[in-house]
DNA sequence: AATGAATGAGCGTTCATTCAT
DNA sequence: GATGAATGAACGCTCATTCAT
């Protein structure tokens, strides 16, 4: 996220009008797809005219790279907080599960599209891959790889391999959620019982003892 | 999938002509995605004309469905077999989670397709929802739910919600298998490893005790 | 047409399927026109194979002009024997008018396709144009003008330009018949009226003495 | 047709567009007919690219529709005015014929166009029917068939049936002068006594008394 | 002779991008 | 900077014709 403070006002307005594009473009590709989305959708949703938004973007796949960076930025921010601001890992896992819930639950569009991006190869601008994002995605998992390898070291955790423990949360945190979008279970009063489960089950397995 | 033995000689070509065109379909939808992937790519592969294409299926959409459609029944029988062929709900996991991990290590393309038809809101064919296949989607729900609430009621697992776990076992194995093929590493020695884990952690919780 | 008596029985056979094939095409022009008839549908509509359409037509186009042909042929025989049985030409219009609304009568498809292969530029086949068929139309118009003349040498009518009332009769004759037909109002009982209508508008014109 | 007076600069322009490639259309539908004129035929020769086309029209068809509509409506007017403006039928016949005459010497296109919509069933956009049409036709049907009456009631003509003569006079008409207009002898200089031969025939008929 | 699967040229239509105003 | 009309490459699909059986 850039730091508007630092900007002359021109360069504000014109992060602003980048920032409604995107907006207007996101809710168009998490519903319709990036595919079937059409510059004109998008220019008559962000209310300027299609040439406008050549101005501020260089094509259709920009748009989409820019709010994939967006989503990337943001979901790093609260990774890196959690992180920073959690003792153990144990306390990060309640924090950042939550914490994740939470941001999707108001940005529903930016998941829906970020795990478009991340299953649906092919799908999205035609030449962008996940590699694109790599640098970023390296760094977010090292983080939270990080923070396991902690965990186990400090005996919170059984001693398992922190790599798969890490494919392991991820892709089940994302899809959990996603799933809930695409039902419409997303709901506030909900997610408590969801976050619960999720954390009682990787902390404690589903075995009777 | 049909019976072929009771099929005449000229069935049974145009059945396998139909699965050489899905076949060349699926490689290329799970390497480009259904929209980056024209008729004639298709053709090309499959090593036909065009026009051959469309004696066997209706549209460019109907490749895809079928596709999907197929992928669907041999994952329900795998399940349902599982279901049947296993007389504890841990019996089940071991097994299920093993199978799946194997059928989709064969049958990489499928996976994708499968995944990214779940995910990708909106890519694939503009009017296809998910919904097309809600009814095989709930029969393989309810098999599977089902042998998760004797599985608690016969104490094999602690109380827990098995609506819950249905979604946190399904959102996890599928994504889980899906983001090795990304990685490609979905190699027959380590699959053992990761069905291990995923077992481990699922039977067990990630809590030192 | 081609006489039947003296052929072989093989020839007699080839003819009769040609005039089936005929009969299955000349019903799907008439109902969808040249253009958005397929051969598929002639062909199943004939009870033969694609295949075989072109062991007895060399194109579509072929089988459309042996239509074109087959009515011209028979409508000259109509009006050849109508100018040679009739002692004047009052007699004439009277016989000939009936016979052609009695013709088609029996034969609307025909009439619709002749109509439309008139009026209809650049319909049918792309290169097929009326001038296909000029020496038969030549020879046809030349025996009606020859009849209107000696109607006028003998007195029976004003002397008017008989190339125009040619471009007359001929000009109102069939599109007449043609509405009847499109509004499907070429019932039997109600052609006598049509007749008589049209012989005492062209005999007395419609002013008052 | 629209008030070109109160129209901004732009509309005005947009209706100009508009016109032009209905005329190329026009053109080219009339020498080659519709289904075999292409959409980069059309955009050739109205020196525009294909995808401009797209701009002023939703489809090949709705390009032919608003020709014929407008063909529709210009007939419409000079009927209704020909109606009006005559105190008779008889001088109605007159001026009427000889307005169609001209009309359709300036705008031979037109004329084939509705003649070929008219009678070639199925050819033409494959689902657009005369009944698309039949509100305006039956309007100017009326009109005609009124004026028939009051001529009847007034006596200037025999008590014949009126829609008998409505078929006889308009089913005479069109293709009267399309079938010059095929063997290209609309010629200005000719059209008089076309007219007047016309005229004669139905005023008096061709018996000599 | 009869068949119908295979073929591919050809068409209508879409839409990201450009550029003159 | 803002606009949207103009553009044409690209695609899905059709169907007359061929040819191996």
């Amino acid at each position: 996220m850039e730091d508007t403070n630092t900007l002359t006002r021109k360069d504000r307005e014109k992060l602003q009008r980048k920032q409604e594009i995107m907006k207007a473009a996101a809710l168009l590709f998490s519903q319709k797809g990036f595919n079937h989305t059409t510059l004109e959708e998008i220019a008559v949703k962000a209310e300027f005219g299609i040439g406008t938004i050549y101005n501020y973007f260089q094509s259709k796949e920009e748009i989409f790279k820019s709010i994939i960076d967006n989503t990337f930025d943001r979901s790093y921010e609260i990774l890196s907080q959690c992180v920073n601001d959690t003792p153990s890992l144990v306390e990060f896992f309640k924090v950042y599960t939550r914490k994740v819930f939470e941001f999707y639950a108001d940005n529903k569009e930016e998941l829906i599209i970020l795990v478009s991006f991340y299953t649906a190869i092919g799908e999205g601008p035609s030449n962008l891959r996940r590699d694109a994002f790599s640098a970023k995605d390296c760094k977010l998992d090292e983080l939270l790889k990080q923070k396991i390898k902690e965990g186990i070291k400090n005996k919170e955790i059984r001693k398992i391999n922190p790599e798969y423990l890490y494919i392991f949360y991820h892709g089940l945190l994302f899809p959990y959620i996603a799933n809930l979008v695409y039902l419409g279970k997303l709901n506030k009063p909900e997610i408590n019982q969801h976050i619960n489960f999720i954390l009682d089950v990787i902390f404690n397995g589903i075995l009777v003892r």
